[in-house]
DNA sequence: GCCACAATGTACCAGTTAGTACATTGTGGC
DNA sequence: GCCACAATGTACTAACTGGTACATTGTGGC
């Protein structure tokens, strides 16, 4: 597919030739349907933001408990993030660009607020419940755990090899999994200094 | 120079003749220094990173206070993002295609001990003072602010437009400055479940 | 002054690549 | 069956790009 291509080689190491053979059409076709190969990788970073939104609105944290649900919801953007490398290497690409073709998507723009507001309102439980500290917003939060979840996935190779950490070794990505939770948990559960 | 046309076009975006160009030398010296494309990418990883960590040595946390020194190694270390933006582009890049330019570069893996070391000592103090919890090591730490710090600079530009934050904004460098303190302190410093 | 060789300039090539012109084939409506 | 037009195949090109052949110039040693 397409979205593998420009993930794999980069927007201009993408070759359209490549991407019509293997998605078993023609350069032609792209053409004829696309337009050109920008307007490709456009159609491509939209698609799979899409696609992220929708598994993300799949992430249900039903926990009355604010702690566990914060836990929880940190556990599993990173499990999301796990299965979806391809994904992260387009943003990375796409990063790579300054955000130049995405910001020409405004349709992506409001696929971001169902996770801002569940964060907000497992925030909100926390904080009427004493045990949250007061300082911060689902934003900051949201900050944190993308950050870690996707420096795990994309950086993995440049720190794997300078530290000599296995990413995909099961035991290692047990670790990895449980320390983004202790890392919000701590942190949320913390007085404000 | 090199470096930044590598950091700003990726290693296929770059073009030989455009590097000559800005280094005001021609196409054919870099082949007879270099020897091409790909040695002349080799040489710039390798300096690049070879200058990070040469600053990194720089970052010194002198306190006595176990709690003050990771809050000071956590924003020194985010300062340090902040002033060398090309240098991450630069290894996103090379995690795009990853890591097999950086696996060639045996003498960079020895540069990542200092960061460890100085990390090791300062856990230990706070974990001898019963103030850190016990279930955590250096390179939990490192990778949780290197995570943080890398990201706020790498994925600026798709985080900054989905979720409308404006990363370069002063006020808000320093919020974010002092989040990764926070956060790292509140982790350390909480009980272990 | 001259030699050997390092450093540099010039012009070029072979392969690649995004994009297109043009011809041909399918197909749904009548 | 035929028309209009959508869909597709073929073959091409113009520009680019990493790399090089070959000629020329600088320079340190004697």
């Amino acid at each position: 597919m397409a979205t593998e291509v420009f993930a794999e080689e980069g927007y201009s190491g993408a070759r359209v030739d490549d991407i019509a053979e293997r998605t078993r059409t023609t350069k032609r076709m792209i053409y004829y349907y696309f337009g050109g190969k920008e307007q490709l990788y456009l159609a491509v970073l939209e698609n799979a933001y899409r696609g992220i939104r929708e598994a993300e609105r799949a992430i249900d944290v039903d926990h009355t408990d604010p702690v566990a649900a914060i836990r929880q919801l940190a556990e599993l953007t990173f499990d999301h993030h796990v299965t979806h490398d391809a994904f992260i290497r387009l943003v990375a690409i796409e990063n790579i660009h300054r955000g130049e073709f995405i910001r020409r998507i405004d349709s992506l723009r409001t696929l971001a607020q169902p996770a801002k507001t569940l964060l907000d309102e497992i925030l909100e439980r926390g904080r009427a419940a004493g045990v949250f500290r007061t300082d911060v917003d689902a934003i900051d939060v949201h900050l944190v755990i993308s950050a870690y979840c996707v420096f795990q996935i994309a950086n993995q190779y440049t720190f794997g090899y300078l530290f000599d950490v296995e990413f995909t070794q099961p035991d290692r990505r047990a670790h990895l999994r449980s320390l983004i939770g202790d890392v919000v948990v701590g942190w949320l559960t913390s007085a404000v200094r």
